[in-house]
RNA sequence: GUGGGUGUAGCUCAGUAGGUAGAGCACCAGGUUGUGGCCCUGGAAGUCGCGGGUUCAAGUCCCGUCACUCACCCCA
């Protein structure tokens, strides 16, 4: 048997549902806020990436499909979104018909790591972009909806934490007393924070080592270094997630692990997702246009993690509303090939309608009708056909009606379709 | 890439001191000769992850391997 690809899974029948809803809701609200709906090729020249994720990181050095196609070119699946967002953005020049933009993508990305609970080597992203807003009001907003997406669909249990990555002039700054602090502190660091002192200090902040933990709440923070610039633009963040009673923890330590964030980060943060609990993360990337050959255009972005909002969505009881339907028990022939007819008719008439294709028994065609959760039966058989009308029984209520086979189809709908319930009772709140 | 746990019917699992497999649920049929959910009866369904070894005999012991899973790492 051949088998999935490791860290790759299948979304089943049973789970799409829940899928169509997630994506349905956040697409009305995308729209609502003004983002226009961008699709993106899955595969790019390798060095987009590495140009924007920053060729020392992780996703790059080592987590990236890439190959060498018959031409010589390096390709790579994509790992993230933004890349993409902002290379489009460059090449169709939407920066030259208005520089502020709103885009939004939904899609998977591919990620060679070991899979884990909530962690797959193809998993699906909604990606927000705004690009050509300098204003911490662009950040906040962003965050904005983003809390408003999880308010609609009801998520508990989550925090948001917010930092600030200061800019070009005052990181590096920190940077320096970082590695000055850390200088001394050798024998406190585990070996993964030793390499990374070099490589990348700022990450020794989410090590989870107790011994690492320890020592570094003693570590300066970047929020007490920021410039005067960073540090007014993340207090109006802030001032805007205040007035719109979004609550928020301020996080020095949230560090992401892409380069190209600058000022604002933000991550949504769920504990009952196990240790994987970022389901959405996000932040200013101001020099990002410019370094991928664009014109010096700001941007501000996020990613949900749709695989880890379904798991959370899962273990929260979600009960989808189904629309009622109904299914034609139809003995013998000649019975069958007037049900076949009218099942087709119903569908056209859009009522969702079905039959057992083969020869089975009224008992057997209703257990099926019950286990497809039918609303309605029609029962035709011989008899009904002689006498012109057949039963129509309705499943929850066991009432049973006789309806005349002359005009059934139009007679059956008007019986029922009242009663159908509509899936889009999705107005809360 | 590293470590722990697990791999037996479609699903959840049992399998005792090694003697070539069982339950519950689900499925199919019958009990009701034209009426679902409950109940009863019967039926179908398993290369015991894969490969090798020990043994008269391996689901059970040993080695290897693959997969799943959780954690490290990293991130959505």
């Amino acid at each position: 048997m051949i088998k999935l690809v490791r860290g790759f899974k299948d979304i089943l029948p049973t789970e799409t549902a829940l899928w169509q809803y997630v994506e349905a809701t956040v697409r009305e609200l995308l729209e609502d806020f003004g983002f226009a709906e961008l699709r993106i090729p899955i595969l790019e020249k390798t060095e987009l990436f590495a140009r924007s994720i920053g060729a020392g990181t992780d996703i790059v050095e080592k987590e990236m499909y890439t190959f060498t196609d018959r031409k010589g070119d390096s390709l790579t699946l994509r790992p993230e979104a933004t890349a993409s967002v902002v290379r489009a953005y460059i090449e169709h020049k939407f920066y030259a018909k208005d520089p502020v933009c709103k885009l939004y993508t939904i899609g998977p990305m591919f990620r060679r790591e070991r899979p884990q609970k909530g962690r797959y080597r193809q998993f699906y992203q909604i990606n927000a972009e705004v690009f050509g807003l300098h204003d911490p009001r662009a950040d906040a907003e962003l965050i904005l909806l983003l809390m408003k997406f999880m308010n609609r669909l009801d998520l508990s249990g989550i925090v948001l934490h917010i930092n600030s990555l200061g800019c070009h002039k005052c990181r590096p700054h920190f940077k320096d007393d970082l590695k000055t602090f850390l200088a001394n502190r050798s024998e406190q660091l585990c070996s993964d924070c030793l390499r990374r002192r070099d490589e990348n200090p700022l990450r020794i902040f989410d090590c989870k080592v107790p011994t690492c933990k320890e020592t570094m709440t003693d570590a300066p923070s970047i929020l007490d270094r920021l410039c005067s610039k960073c540090r007014s633009h993340f207090n109006t963040v802030q001032d805007v997630l205040k007035m719109s009673h979004i609550p928020y923890e301020t996080n020095h330590r949230l560090v992401r692990g892409l380069d190209y964030y600058t000022r604002t980060t933000f991550e949504v943060l769920a504990g009952a997702l196990g240790a994987q609990d970022a389901v959405a993360g996000g932040g200013r990337y101001d020099g990002l246009v410019k370094a991928l050959g664009g014109p010096d255009q700001p941007g501000v972005g996020f990613a949900i993690g749709v695989d880890r909002l379904i798991e959370l969505l899962a273990g929260q009881v979600q009960g989808l509303e189904k629309r009622s339907h109904l299914f034609i028990a139809a003995l013998g022939v000649r019975a069958q090939d007037r049900a076949f007819q009218w099942v087709q008719d119903f569908r056209m008439q859009r009522f969702r309608t079905e039959m057992d294709l083969e020869d089975r028994s009224l008992k057997s065609q209703m257990r099926r009708a019950d286990k497809l959760e039918a609303s309605y039966v029609l029962i035709v058989g011989d008899r009904e056909l002689d006498e012109g009308a057949a039963v129509l029984r309705n499943m929850t209520t066991k009432e049973q009606e006789r309806v005349p086979l002359r005009g059934l189809v139009g007679f059956v709908v008007s019986r029922i379709k009242p009663t159908t319930t509509g899936r889009n009772n999705e107005d809360r709140r």
